[in-house]
DNA sequence: CATTACGTTGACGTAAACGTCAACTTGGTT
DNA sequence: AACCAAGTTGACGTTTACGTCAACGTAATG
């Protein structure tokens, strides 16, 4: 399928995929958070940067920087592999989490919240 | 007790409240946030303008821009009685919602891979 | 009454995240 | 050969969300 481990998208590609723009996407590698194969000049992105723009894309979604994502994606590569690196991950680790679990909890009343006002807009609407 | 209907709060008052500076407070006023009440010059905020600076800082930490936070903010007014506004109301609070859950998916996913991804990191720290 | 604390309104500066040209190159297609 | 589509590298512009002075008002305090 298009899955497969070898699968190589061109820029536009995937700007397409994503819906967002080419220059967006080397707006992200110029601030280090892709680096594609080059062919002469062309950019050949593998399916593990399909992956890393996937996370960047869902760490905007969450409204984290582009610094943020960068540090999130440079702890998935194995290449730091002495003990302070790896301290240092798991402490990003949990403030990754400490963050998400937040912005949780603030989802969740938002919810709420917005039940609750629903509700009594529609009752505003039967009545009149 | 502090939560009574009749607190006022002055600008520093708030600012500290939030942890944030008394320039946000007054550019989110700027920008149609915040009305607080005068008092000569100065401003005088209800317990109102508190739960919706409380409102502002939430829609922050989920990413959104103050306009969007604006939106929402005067989705909550009373004012707007014609059913075309309800309406626009209710489609407002379907888009939010769905936002809401996309951001919620994302961060279970995200959840998901860290804890992955700890394990992992634990595992190489273990057998250093 | 002079100082200090707290507030006010401009006005300009700034960082982040791209958008928008402009001026090329390059690899096929007619 | 001529051309078009897709790509490239600068370089400057733009929006958002404030930060950072400056210059001033006002109220209370020693």
């Amino acid at each position: 399928m298009s899955k497969d481990k070898s699968t190589i998208y061109s820029i536009s590609d995937l700007a397409q995929r994503f819906d967002i723009t080419t220059r967006a996407i080397r707006f992200y590698e110029s601030e280090g958070l892709l680096s594609p194969k080059r062919e002469g000049q062309k950019r050949l992105y593998s399916q593990k940067d399909y992956t890393t723009l996937k996370l960047i894309l869902r760490g905007k979604r969450l409204g984290w920087s582009l610094a943020e994502s960068r540090e999130l994606i440079q702890m998935y590569k194995p290449e730091q592999n002495n003990q302070a690196q790896y301290e240092k991950v798991l402490e990003k680790v949990a403030e990754s989490r400490d963050r998400l679990q937040q912005q949780l909890h603030d989802i969740q009343i938002m919810l709420m919240e917005l039940d609750e006002h629903e509700a009594r807009v529609k009752e505003a609407l039967e009545t009149i």
